[in-house]
DNA sequence: GCGGGTAGCTTGCCTGACAAGGTAGCTTGT
DNA sequence: ACAAGCTACCTTGTCAGGCAAGCTACCCGC
């Protein structure tokens, strides 16, 4: 479990990102999409449905429709408390994570 | 390649986690594994050995043989010039990047 | 009805993490 | 010398996930 937190981490970033942006207010898979690849998180919305549907197999999102004025439905995702849970377990592990990384690539000068 | 930057950033943590400790000073695979495993950054060392074996197809890391006193011969690797820029960059780009996930997972009640 | 934009979802390819196993050199015990 | 065991390197096979591309369907203006 202690090395599974790292594999975790790494391979969970995205997804962490997604269940932070849902903490601040629920968002339709496409506004996800263009907020995620204007950050660089993602390449393409390809990338993101999937990721949706295992989050919510996992439960951590549910969703709700909802009529749009232009276009049709969308499919809202928001959090559950499982997400939260999950989310906060992310938000701690991250700044660990975060402060290895550094420390690994940082100049070995920084540190005198 | 645009939206490269932030794939690459992703799954090159771990590769770029060597590079930085390369630029300490030369280490042998092994000792590699050691360290990574003890960071928590993979989780065995059949992960590391393809990884050494792409960086130096990429030229980012030469190896020399050195002896050793209890048992065979280790392959030690070191970076080249190419490598130090790749970890140049991916220190730039780690800032930003690190930056970006805080901003997306942090509590949203922490920017007011 | 037709075309274009919005929105959701699926398919297929490729890369990469990981566990497990295989090879080889060196040391120690008998 | 031979067996056992450690160190060190590398490969194979499996499985998950990222991504581009494509498909469906809804709504609007014409």
């Amino acid at each position: 479990m202690t090395a599974d937190a790292g594999a975790q981490l790494r391979k969970g970033v995205v997804e962490s990102c997604v269940l932070g942006l849902l903490s601040r207010e629920p968002m339709y898979g496409w506004q996800l999409s263009e907020t995620l690849i204007g950050h660089g998180m993602i390449a393409s919305i390809g990338t993101l449905y999937p990721m949706l549907s295992r989050l919510r197999a996992q439960g951590l999102v549910s969703t709700y429709d909802q009529q749009s004025d232009a276009g049709p439905v969308r499919k809202y995702y928001r959090l559950t408390d499982s997400g939260t849970r999950q989310l906060n377990s992310f938000r701690e592990q991250w700044g660990s994570f975060a402060r290895t990384v550094h420390d690994l690539v940082g100049k070995d000068d920084d540190h005198g």
